[in-house]
DNA sequence: TAGTTACTAGACCGGTCGTCATAGTTTGCG
DNA sequence: CGCAAACTATGACGACCGGTCTAGTAACTA
């Protein structure tokens, strides 16, 4: 089937921002729309599952924008100490330009909603596990076993996810840098 | 002034319960009161600030009951790496037994209104830097100077955290339990 | 009993998500 | 070209729920 219109890709642009920056029940369909720029029959057209599958959707395009990105960060540091300080940095830095607005663009939905709608909540646990994939194979290309890059990419992603958590919520990206320093050594000890 | 009743007492019980499993937005006032078991408008003599006063004081009194705990479990432990392992079982436990509805209590709340009520997001704040002292200054009893005891319990914290929002989305405690090894062998090579 | 304080009931209005009947536009085909 | 079929857009509508607030009742005080 052949689209004749980008209405749904806007809609699904608008979604991720807007659920990204405010969670998934702060977010209106009103909001959404107005952002979006379709009006509401519209919605309900590209999405028969309604905000919840739009949601589900949006959480998907969210996350793999950010695996690219996580990709492409790593691939081009020197070594894999380099690789993730690189990813939280930039992380941190989002925080900061966006005034404390953007985090993990996964967290506050997953959160949100997570014992609510099962649909969602398998959205934002595949987004993670394309991320863990992501960096626990370029782990595995660094020399690693397949286990440890497992277990230690879970670590990288968890302090990462709480860093974010504590830097939107303090104001302060200093949490960030402790948990950058701290990935740091644990890589180099580990990869060498 | 003396109160006549425990209204207002069992309405900072239940809106602790509600926000901490639901978030901010997902959890209306009509749910408020009927698990409160308090009249619509006793809600607005005991907290005139609305659902945000409510929120913040529920958020405070969440912090405060976790800070107890996370102070007992470290005191009770033989040693600062058993410590942690023990805070990290205990959370993970919880979450097992709530079938994945009950994380950290304040993240979900963080998250959903950090950018949009400036009182509630203090409220976090000062919740999480409640924590952060307490398990600071355990650490640096156990001899770690003060500096290396601030940016490790960042450390710390932010895993678990991350660790809880992984484990909830994933429906999983397996992230906490890479979390609780990796601290273990992190905090046994400082404390020694 | 009059006054003051503690508390409650429910009306209010704006906003929520979702539905639908209708209209317009593009495409494929004869 | 002409027409039908498929695709897409539209926004009014409804049922409901959100948070707020005012007007009121009950209980204690003097």
């Amino acid at each position: 089937m052949v689209r004749r219109t980008d209405t749904r890709q806007r809609m699904l642009d608008a979604a991720a921002e807007l659920f990204h920056t405010q969670g998934y029940h702060a977010t209106g369909l009103n909001q959404l729309i107005s952002v979006g720029g379709a009006p509401k029959g519209s919605l309900y057209f590209h999405f028969p599952g309604g905000k919840e599958q739009l949601a589900a959707e949006a959480i998907a395009v969210s996350s793999a924008q950010l695996c690219e990105v996580l990709k492409k960060l790593v691939a081009d540091a020197p070594n894999a100490a380099s690789g993730i300080e690189a990813v939280v940095n930039a992380l941190a830095q989002s925080l900061l330009d966006s005034d404390f607005q953007r985090g993990c663009p996964l967290a506050t939905v997953a959160l949100d909603v997570a014992s609510e709608s099962e649909l969602i909540r398998r959205s934002c646990a595949d987004g993670y596990g394309s991320w863990h994939d992501a960096l626990a194979d370029y782990l595995v290309r660094q020399g690693l076993s397949t286990e440890r890059a497992a277990d230690l990419t879970t670590v990288v992603l968890a302090s990462i996810e709480g860093g974010l958590l504590l830097a939107k919520t303090k104001k302060d990206i200093a949490p960030l840098r402790a948990i950058a320093v701290h990935l740091r050594t644990t890589i180099e000890r580990e990869v060498g």
